[in-house]
DNA sequence: GAAGTCACG
DNA sequence: ACGTACGTGACTTCA
């Protein structure tokens, strides 16, 4: 092939990349054409067959492809490494409009209005019925293989050219497609749990869910299930009668949902039980359970995915299992963080946190010198808000200023109401709105920088991050005026969380090309928005803390300086 | 498969 | 007068 750049698509027998065996590759370079490549069940032959392609795989051809990251994650269960640059056509799209989908099929409909063979048509819909694609007959394989690669070839063309519009083909060659690479080898590398110590925190747990339930069927006087919404409405509205007027749900449910227990716990001990009866039920059946099954039986590790193309800030998400979601709130929740532990004894858990990344980045963005300036001086942001709001010296300010503070500080990324701030606290629906002018008093810059996100958006129909990253918001100038708010909110927040989005991704490219060059042990394991975890050696652990640090306290150049914290741990826990 | 709930940043 | 925080994924219940 002398091709400068090729297409590629592997057919696997499964979804986990990491377990799946290879059944063939489609390989298309001409807009109409392509080759289909049929592997044996026999693994070591595949192997060898494989190693004919090599040359191929690890040459400086640009490979295209759609979610690439699949496609090399099964290729290195063979030691295949894919080298070269990279074209996803899945990332380029969404690139080019995140809040869209960017299944292959859907794609190839709109812009090369085209239907493919679907995935359902050759092998069933999913679940236990569905068919393996050894099963399906060659030449059914390679016409459904080959037309996807040739999708994905025609696609390239169509979204080179909008990603040049839409002025995102550096934030795609630069940010996107090098991150390709480094969740890759994050994904493989995976990370070590306890297995043993979530046995025993289940059968704990178990013990005091047991206890809870028999307490909750005292006190509701019967006995019924309380993990449904539905009946512990009932027993506690209609029987019970706790309030006079109960929450409902959209669709006439009693809400039972935690803000409304929390409104009633202080009064009634059952919502005590149940809530934390909840909490445990859920400890254990998404966390303290499951986990030990998502231990890959070859590498004895956790390995998650993270979806490069559905947040539609620029944010990754995790998936099977999601690792950006374990607990560290409740004490409970906290024995859970703790199993995560280092791969052996000579490495230490090692987690890096952007502190307070979003606010710096609305401070730098807006030019609020207030704001600027307690960041500047290493402040408490929230005290040092508290402070300027209530008017008081930074060392007189209350608990309770504090965390309306913060809770403000929060709000104001999010695009607060006076109605959701008083929700969040405790103050009234006129002292939120009261908090909320003398808020934007204080730091005026904010007002208008927040003001001109929604007008940029009226007029170009968008908002942009740091690195121009862009989403649309096609509701900005609705006349629905709760779905034109939405919007509204969105100018606002999508840039700030996008931009910190784009911050942590440069940052990790940093580092995996540094860890990569100097030839570190350790490695980069979880993303978690504002975090990096690693697997550190002892040995590194002094080269590496400072590595870290400064890749990503400077990975992007703002007038506020960005300040990183990094801690070490025989856990997940310990680390923070 | 939708709805409700709740874990995280 | 109205309904409202931003972004995710997983589990259980129930039609």
């Amino acid at each position: 092939m002398q091709q400068h750049s090729v297409c590629f698509d592997t057919e696997t027998t499964g979804l986990k990349a990491l377990e799946v065996e290879l059944i063939g590759i489609a390989f298309s370079y001409e807009v109409g054409k392509g080759y289909y490549v049929s592997f044996p069940e026999n693994q070591e032959e595949t192997a060898s067959i494989l190693n004919e392609f090599r040359p191929f795989f690890e040459s400086d051809i640009e490979k295209i492809g759609h979610n690439l990251k699949y496609d090399i994650k099964v290729l290195s269960n063979y030691n295949i490494a894919v080298k070269g640059s990279l074209f996803d056509t899945m990332i380029a799209h969404y690139l080019i409009n995140p809040d869209m989908r960017h299944n292959m099929d859907i794609l190839a409909e709109t812009y090369l209005n085209y239907q493919p063979v679907s995935i359902t048509e050759l092998i069933g819909k999913k679940g236990k019925n569905q068919l393996s694609m050894r099963v399906v007959p060659i030449a059914d394989q390679t016409e459904y293989a080959v037309e996807d690669a040739d999708i994905t070839l025609q696609l390239k063309e169509h979204f080179t050219k909008e990603l040049e519009s839409g002025n995102v083909t550096k934030l795609f060659n630069e940010v996107e497609l090098p991150l390709v690479s480094v969740l890759t080898a994050m994904e493989i590398e995976g990370i070590n749990i306890d297995i043993h110590f979530l046995k025993k925190l289940s059968v704990t747990l178990t013990a005091d869910i047991n206890r809870l339930e028999k307490e909750i069927y005292n006190q509701a006087g019967e006995e019924f299930n309380i993990a449904s919404p539905k009946q512990l409405g009932i027993v506690l509205f209609e029987k019970m009668q706790l309030v006079a007027k109960p929450k409902k749900t959209k669709t006439g449910q009693y809400s039972t949902a935690e803000e409304v227990l929390s409104f009633l716990a202080k009064d009634h001990q059952i919502i005590r039980d149940i809530q934390e009866f909840r909490q445990y039920k859920k400890l254990q059946s998404t966390y303290v359970d499951a986990l030990p099954n998502e231990v890959n039986s070859k590498t004895g590790r956790i390995h998650t995915q993270y979806m490069q193309a559905v947040a539609a800030t620029g944010r990754l998400s995790s998936n099977n299992p999601n690792l950006q979601n374990i607990p560290i709130r409740t004490k409970r929740g906290q024995a859970v963080r703790k199993s995560f532990i280092p791969r052996d004894e000579n490495h230490v858990l090692l987690a890096a946190d952007y502190s307070q990344i979003e606010l710096r980045i609305i401070a730098a963005l807006s030019n609020e010198e207030n704001m600027i300036t307690a960041f500047k001086n290493g402040e408490d942001i929230h005290a040092a808000t508290a402070a300027r709001v209530f008017n008081v010296p930074i060392d007189e300010v209350t608990r309770e200023q504090r965390s309306n503070a913060k809770t403000v500080n929060f709000g104001i990324i999010y695009g607060v109401s006076a109605f959701g701030l008083s929700n969040q606290t405790d103050l009234t629906r006129s002292e939120a709105k009261e908090l909320i002018d003398t808020y934007y008093e204080t730091y005026p810059k904010l007002k208008a920088f927040m003001a001109a996100q929604v007008d940029f958006a009226r007029e170009h129909g968008y908002v942009e991050t740091v690195l121009k990253r862009r989403r649309y918001l096609k509701d900005i100038n609705s006349r629905n005026a709760m779905v034109r708010n939405g919007a509204e909110r969105n100018a606002v927040n999508a840039p700030i969380q996008g931009s910190a989005a784009d911050i942590i991704k440069l940052a990790m490219i940093h580092i995996h090309n540094r860890f990569e060059k100097e030839g570190f042990t350790s490695k980069m394991l979880l993303q978690v928005h504002d975090e990096l975890v690693f697997d550190a050696h002892k040995d590194e652990l002094d080269i590496i803390k400072p590595i870290i640090k400064y890749e990503m306290e400077n990975a992007f150049k703002m007038i506020v300086p960005l300040d990183v914290e990094v801690g070490t741990g025989e856990n997940w826990l310990e680390a923070h």
